[in-house]
DNA sequence: CTTGGCACTCTACCGGCGAGAGTGCCAGGC
DNA sequence: GCCTGGCACTCTCGCCGGTAGAGTGCCAAG
């Protein structure tokens, strides 16, 4: 019994003043919450959870606040999954139906999760090492000039221009074209450097240097190099309370750094489910007074992740609704292509 | 020599004002920037300059603030290039010099033009419609589906994935692919259509559904639909003195959409100097307290614009000189690969 | 364990005050 | 006719003290 009203007032605290952005007080959860006891007793329960440290007054006489650790606690035990309205999930599907390529995808995505959430969204693109390779085309640019380009099942398209050592005739470009399908289409791209390694051995001799050029090239910087992409989005969203961020330039500065978004996104030891990090708990400086509810998505959430990246005070059913909702959907988007 | 003064004074006010944020008065004037005169002939000329409305005092007995007219007036006839710094420009140098390919040329432009103007900085991809086709591609994934794969000269690779009505073999790809390359390739996108409208008529019948289809997606998607992209950049230094923007929220909305941005890049009637807009001057409704800076890049200058947006009170000279000297340098590494 | 009462503390708000900055105007000098 | 020093005026900003209000902690009683 007591244990379990503490819990409610928690609660109580963290949806007010998530609703409110305000400090709040004993009475108004007495009034508001119909605990059924008397704001005294609130007080006494408020007095308990702060040496706890799960809430914290911004200062003497003024209501409480929750701590990260609070808000944890709401999170893993307090929070009930908030359902998508149908009109949202058919927003969802309307918007996102639409896309026509890949790019398409993901920015139109990027700008759903902003607007579901109100807060500013990352779309990580299909992680190149855990795609597979649909076709790889040699475009014949000039003599000694090739443009290589690789497609891949969740649509990514990647290119290099080439310089070769050597003039090459169209139909050795043929030659090249057709080899190196065979060893790389269908496979995921981190067996490339595998599927590759004897190639040049196993083929005439005449061609031997210039497959190990495009071989280099494939590897370092198709597979290696350009890997990992990220879009953003709804970035004005930071802005809706000035109060939540003292300071948003660190937030926006952290947020252009894609090598950091990526380890945001990234990180996940389980993408199957959604993972939401608070404040503190935040691996990146300039974030520690975000939270970020991230997911992965695709065919065994494996392809890539996506989240929202918002003040600690946030709306964490609202959010996890969301995110999972449409990486659900982005999934399928990029499963049927 | 009145009227000289006047215009010294009002580039003192703008450089000042520039420099500290904080409206300047005439004694600082009078000493600092050695006119010869005493500050109350400084005065005379303020208030002349103020009745002319080149500059206003934000409330009486507070120092005076150039208006956007007076910016203008500075703009065009004040200010003097100034030219960047050969340590700026090898740092251009080496930092675009490392870009792989098209989209790391317009990240990295992003980028550094953001570090030199310390604003927020805007690159349009080039312009697909002012591009030549170097190569189509068509690619079997199935059946009857093939992805069209479009390269152009500067470096853009366009796909769509196509549904046709019947299945292919693969030699009638091989047949389609050479069918459009020998009308497209080498030509501007912009011609596309004339190029193709004949296309179907002179094809063996069999062809003749698969290449409409093919026809139509081409015009429809790759050429009048994805059209053009930008690359935004450096949106944290909007918060470098919170003074200058009452409201952020309204910029980063407006440079959330593409759209807007296009048109704020695009509408340059001569693509070849700089282009300065100041505050009120702007079209976009959101970004009426900010100037932008543009300019076309590649050659003619017509391939594509970019440029930064930043307070009113910006350093006018130091931001002309580096969009100038990016544009250069981008048009440089476009022209060349 | 809960509750009402009560004293305590701290913030936010307001009005008044003085210092400082910058101006406009004027009369005198070159 | 233009420049200059002097002077009174005005307005902002920061500081102070007083007050109202909110919220708490504690205590004694139910």
């Amino acid at each position: 019994m007591l244990e379990e009203r503490k819990l409610e007032v928690l609660r109580a605290i963290v949806e007010d003043f998530v609703a409110t952005n305000e400090p709040v007080g004993s009475k108004h959860i007495a009034e508001r919450h119909h605990l059924g006891v008397s704001p005294a007793t609130v007080r006494n329960d408020m007095s308990a959870l702060e040496d706890e440290g799960y809430i914290v007054q911004p200062h003497t006489s003024a209501g409480r606040v929750p701590t990260d650790k609070g808000y944890r606690l709401f999170v893993d035990q307090l929070s009930t999954v908030k359902p998508l309205s149908a009109a949202e999930r058919r927003a969802i599907e309307r918007f996102l139906g639409g896309a026509v390529d890949l790019d398409d995808v993901v920015r139109r995505s990027v700008r759903l999760l902003a607007q579901l959430t109100r807060q500013v969204a990352v779309v990580q693109y299909p992680s190149l090492s855990r795609s597979t390779v649909r076709h790889v085309e040699v475009v014949h640019l000039s003599p000694n000039r090739v443009m290589l380009v690789m497609i891949t099942d969740t649509g990514r398209v990647e290119q290099r221009v080439v310089e070769l050592q050597m003039p090459l005739k169209d139909d050795v470009v043929t030659d090249l074209r057709t080899l190196l399908n065979m060893r790389l289409a269908g496979r995921p791209l981190s067996d490339a450097a595998a599927a590759l390694s004897d190639l040049p051995d196993a083929a005439p001799p005449q061609l031997r240097p210039v497959l190990t050029t495009l071989m280099t090239v494939i590897l370092e910087t198709l597979v290696e190099k350009a890997e990992e992409r990220v879009a953003l989005g709804g970035t004005a969203n930071l802005t809706q309370n000035a109060l939540d961020f003292p300071l948003i330039r660190p937030v926006l500065e952290a947020l252009e750094e894609q090598v950091v978004l990526l380890k945001l996104l990234g990180e996940a030891n389980d993408p199957t489910t959604v993972r939401v990090r608070i404040g503190e708990e935040n691996p990146v400086e300039g974030l520690r007074s975000t939270s970020i509810v991230s997911i992965g998505y695709g065919p065994g959430q494996g392809i890539g992740s996506l989240g929202v990246v918002g003040p600690t005070r946030m709306d964490y059913p609202g959010s996890i609704a969301a995110v999972r909702a449409v990486a659900r959907y982005v999934g399928e988007m990029l499963g049927s292509s």
